[in-house]
DNA sequence: GAAGTGTGTCTTATAATATGGTATAATTTA
DNA sequence: TAAATTATACCATATTATAAGACACACTTC
């Protein structure tokens, strides 16, 4: 066994390898036994190996090492449940508010894009899969929220800093509560350019068979288009689909 | 140093574990190392370490594993420079054809499917992410072989089992040979029903700095949409348009 | 064209680490 | 309640990963 916390410290470096990508499209193996600590040796052993399983490759002509296909296909197989059984719901979104439409899971104190399907508008809002944001800046973090106790909300607001992403972002904890107090009593949670300018999304959450809101649903439009009237519109139709999901994901209580 | 191959074992048997996760979305721990062949305790330490880093996670319900959503964010990080230069590529195809656009990737012998926009049709194509199929099957896979010399083709198809998807599938080796040489003169390849009754796909490759198509664009339709008038026409836009990704890709020769 | 610095890769001895037998705790099933 | 099956913890052993160092090769720089 290990030494720290029982993991397995070759495949904890391998890992850390991998992670050393998010800021690099490219390396080498003296670049990555920098950036890791490791010695140039050890890494190169891990990179072999790595490489081999086609988690990394290497780029035949720079020589330089970049992450693999096998892990793109290994990241496919994540959720793929939940994003098969959400896409058409996803599309009848798109279809009907023609405003880009998103799934996102939680990711402890984060909201994760997980899917999506881009507006037909040529101006339209576009979001990346694999983006994390925190809960309380997005709709969709809001509305996750807003299906946990109290305390449970305290102990998120509590471990996260709340930082101005524009001059609408709400870092007053109380001023939050009264988004998620909005979100219980309707459904679904609202965000009014708070993470980004211009930007207003409308979420709800998605039940699982545990009774917990793992996933959720946006829509997002530009501000000019996303109208108070359109909001709730959109709100109350997100309820009704989100609620089609959590039932088929095995959740059977009412929601509200 | 490991024994086989210079491969770290411990390295090499997390992936297993992870790759165990094909057919089940979910698994416990004897049988993960039953499907691994690994001893319950070992596996238990893997397990661990990969949980730990959050590329598994439990379910607090059931108690078992299933993949973490720190997998899929490693995933999301393959490529996403190739698929953020696509995608307004893509988005102008759907745009003018209305039929389903997909990115696909070479991965050795097979075409791995890396992003894609649907189709406005309610009767449309839809493709999974992640997903590989031969290179014959597809067009894309044939575009991608038609940059490649003749040696090359011929070990390709060497290789490969030419296996019948429907009664369009084309197995005799000649026979595809002379689809990839429509694909040299014309720049683009086309899949007449042959990997799926009633699909029909026109792709082109897309050439990267090294000179060799790793990428390639296509566009799916219903067979009866997809007339022989409509593929030439998104066949040439599509040997247009990959022209310029290329181009942006650091691809300088002029490609026919 | 030669010296110098930077690569990636290989070999090898050493000891640190992963391994798997076993034990125990926690569930599930009967 | 008992039996069976599970996940998890402990720990001695030797297998395995490690890192030092050497090498070959590719670029610079002089």
């Amino acid at each position: 066994m290990a030494k720290e916390g029982n993991t397995i410290q070759s495949v904890d470096r391998a890992i850390e390898i991998l992670r050393s990508f998010e800021k690099n499209e490219e390396l080498g193996v003296t670049e990555i036994s920098k950036l890791t600590g490791l010695h140039k040796s050890t890494a190169f052993n891990l990179i072999s190996t790595l490489e081999k399983a086609g988690l990394m490759a290497k780029d035949s002509n720079s020589g330089r090492y970049r992450l693999g296909m096998e892990l793109f296909r290994l990241g496919t197989m994540v959720n793929s449940n939940i994003r098969k059984i959400c896409e058409p719901y996803l599309q009848m979104l798109v279809d009907e508010f023609s405003e880009t439409v998103n799934l996102v899971a939680r990711n402890d104190l984060l909201v994760i894009y997980l899917d999506k399907k881009d507006s037909p508008h040529s101006m339209r809002i576009t979001t990346e899969e694999g983006t994390r944001l925190p809960m309380y800046i997005t709709a969709v973090g809001k509305a996750m929220m807003s299906t946990l106790s109290d305390d449970e909300i305290k102990s998120i607001l509590r471990n996260v800093r709340l930082v101005k992403f524009t001059e609408n972002t709400l870092t007053d904890k109380e001023a939050i509560r009264l988004q998620i107090q909005f979100a219980r009593e309707n459904g679904y949670a609202e965000d009014l350019q708070e993470y980004e300018n211009g930007l207003t999304c409308v979420g709800a959450p998605i039940m699982d068979h545990t009774g917990r809101a793992s996933y959720a649903i946006s829509v997002s439009g530009p501000n000019s288009r996303m109208t108070k009237e359109v909001r709730r519109k959109i709100g109350e139709r997100l309820v009704e689909l989100t609620a089609q999901i959590s039932k088929k994901l095995g959740y059977y209580k009412t929601m509200y």
